[in-house]
DNA sequence: AATACTTCCTAAAAAAGTTAGAAAGTCTTA
DNA sequence: TAAGACTTTCTAACTTTTTTAGGAAGTATT
């Protein structure tokens, strides 16, 4: 690639992170010198991607010019799946979205044609939009599962019947015609959270995913980490429990037979067989899992005994695991995020409870938890992010 | 600092941990041109820092020169301390001891005198080198404890009376006139392992520091990663028995109560009362707890089938731990370093057997477990190098 | 032995970075 | 309120570094 359109890259990558910047600002976020740097700008106020915004306060001297991205110049497609549910949603590069939010049934488990399902609703978005390809940075894809990123496949979910050559970003970027990058869910949910939420230049920093699994996405070191194979952060098959409950990986006591949403409405279902009194009864279960753990969740936040006992069994025991990580990698921030963080401050008592019982209080005083502010939102921010992130990399 | 100063720091680290480099393999270690990089060889072959060291052998076209560090020219201080013991040695930039290795007794524990002491050692050991100053780059310490390196303090042993305005660091520069960098003993191991011995070019690697404690070193994405405050790899004190046995750290069932050197001899002194047969019987245990480590560990290596259970036993027991390290951070390798890895490959078939049953096997499959053969070498090697990669870095 | 092909190294051209100073503002003091 | 001191942004001249093209010195193949 050219050496200008590489700066042209990094430039709109940061004003993607940070909003409005001025011209002093990008210098020092690419590394590269002012001048270089003005002259790139200004040649993307030419082309109509970037504009003035006006002038920045002045913090003693002359007031910098900051520019903004243009929000009709450029989008990407971002996508965000789970075992049953693919939303779909062409963003802008202000974070919006252009047209809502596509929600589509498409099971993971078992499903060979899963992928030839996904080209065509990728395919249909793209085209619905009236957007020209060339307008479109690239598609970015959340997914459960073991993720090689690096060569674009789910090991977990293969999504085709085996027999093809071709990987699943392959296939995709053939289908749609457009750059194509795949990521872990609670990676990209950390990515998110690093970029745009709670974690925001917290350069290490733990992202917790409350889903269907516990999933763990890690900010090391300012950036995101994947570990040799792209495989870490498999927070929920460590052994903690001596339980004696299988778990869908084979083992028994791993964190995920004792924290996840699936837990929570698991135990809210017994509980209530026993005869616990709580404002679900009537209108609980419903089966459709992701109404009963919302119901679950806002009974907690409407102050319902039982519901938060729940939580904060849930929480101790998440906590128990989040132990761990302070010990191992000393982190300045755990953020609880994912769907569960519906729950909100609710999770925050019995996770510092835990830690408080189980960690080193020289250790235990250096990391904050938080609670996320962008909850089921950060999975489509963090595909997007993924989307900048290639874009902007130096092949 | 000047920049042609910065480039032949940059190259001199990589030649130090090369032993022998083209200017090619130069330009591209230090990410510079090579017309640039030629340049700065020459200087410091004039400068007799640097020497030619004949043609390698060809790839194809003509045969590049290679260059090595001239041995004479620049030395390092090295330092490895524990609770009782400190080590001195000065080595030349080809790793080897140039006047054999101090070694002090000095406790660590509630001794506020510490710090004058090891200041004296370490004049001492720089006067009697008749070395000059100049020629020295600076003092590389490891040493155990909460150690903040950014800082200069040790939180665990402070070494000082704690009425000082001075850390550690500024100390000892200013008693010794050399520039001083610490760090935690572990990382230390690690970053030598990383450099120079079995971990090499594994850019996401644990070193586990089998000691009077169990220590953690992880490199992550090519570089030592000590977490936000220099604490990460608290490996020890991860909560993982329902022992009851109570640790040092206030807790109990943390992975040191059942794995390190101490606890093997605690075992061995228990077994024989019990009537075990071992050929420790007679002279054992002579209360000395670097010999009566040592004992156990050459008697397993000879066969002793009592002595070989106890490391089955311990190295079980990590095991489990390093099931968590896979899970978590998804390594290339794991390292058994330390002074325990005088015990050889006795460790692996018991941690392996632990990965076998605690860890998924997609992930298991990914990672090798490898014994260290820099075995106690591996901290002052370490020490070292942290010296050479704070004189290479820009400040 | 001659030709094709690599790779290392060097010199000239192009690109990027640095530096000094002008422009445009803020803040303090008389 | 006005003048002067001080900051910071931005620009133009100069310096450093990188890139590119080509020559030198090898290896492999025919």
């Amino acid at each position: 690639m050219k050496k200008d359109e590489q700066y042209k890259r990094l430039i709109l990558r940061e004003i993607y992170y940070a909003n409005t910047l001025s011209a002093t600002e990008l210098s020092d976020r690419i590394g590269k010198s002012l001048p270089l740097t003005i002259r790139t700008v200004n040649h993307l106020v030419k082309e109509k991607i970037l504009e003035p915004s006006g002038y920045a306060p002045s913090s003693g001297g002359r007031r910098p010019i900051t520019y903004t991205i243009n929000r009709k110049a450029l989008y990407i497609l971002s996508v965000s799946m789970d075992q049953l549910v693919t939303r779909i949603s062409l963003m802008d590069l202000t974070n919006s979205h252009v047209g809502g939010i596509g929600r589509h049934e498409l099971p993971l488990k078992n499903n060979p044609a899963a992928l030839k399902v996904l080209a065509t609703l990728l395919a249909d978005a793209v085209n619905q939009s009236g957007i020209d390809r060339s307008r479109i940075l690239g598609i970015g894809i959340g997914m459960p599962g073991f993720i090689d990123g690096m060569r674009g496949e789910n090991y977990s979910f293969p999504m085709q019947d085996g027999t093809e050559q071709q990987t699943i970003v392959e296939y995709l970027a053939t289908a749609t015609g457009l750059p194509v990058h795949i990521d872990n869910d609670s990676s990209l949910i950390a990515l998110a959270e690093y970029k745009f939420g709670i974690a925001r230049k917290a350069a290490n920093s733990m992202v917790v995913n409350i889903g269907w699994g516990v999933g763990l996405g890690m900010i090391l070191n300012g950036s995101l980490f994947r570990g040799n194979n792209g495989f870490a952060g498999e927070f929920s098959h460590i052994p903690l429990f001596n339980n004696n409950k299988l778990c869908s990986c084979g083992k028994s006591g791993c964190l995920e037979t004792e924290t996840s949403l699936l837990v929570l409405i698991d135990k809210a279902v017994k509980g209530l067989q026993d005869g616990k009194i709580s404002s679900l009864q009537g209108h609980f279960p419903t089966g459709e899992i992701e109404k009963d753990a919302e119901s679950i969740m806002e009974a907690a936040a409407a102050g319902d005994k039982f519901c938060i006992e729940l939580i904060r069994e849930i929480g101790y025991h998440i906590g128990r695991g989040v132990a761990i990580l302070i010990h191992l990698l000393n982190p300045r921030s755990i953020v609880l995020s994912g769907r569960g963080s519906l729950a909100g401050r609710l999770w925050l008592a019995p996770v510092q409870q835990a830690l408080n019982e189980h960690c080193i209080p020289r250790l235990a005083t250096q990391t904050a938890v938080e609670v996320s502010g962008l909850g089921y939102e950060a999975e489509l921010l963090g595909s997007a992010a993924l989307v900048m992130e290639n874009y902007a990399t130096p092949q």
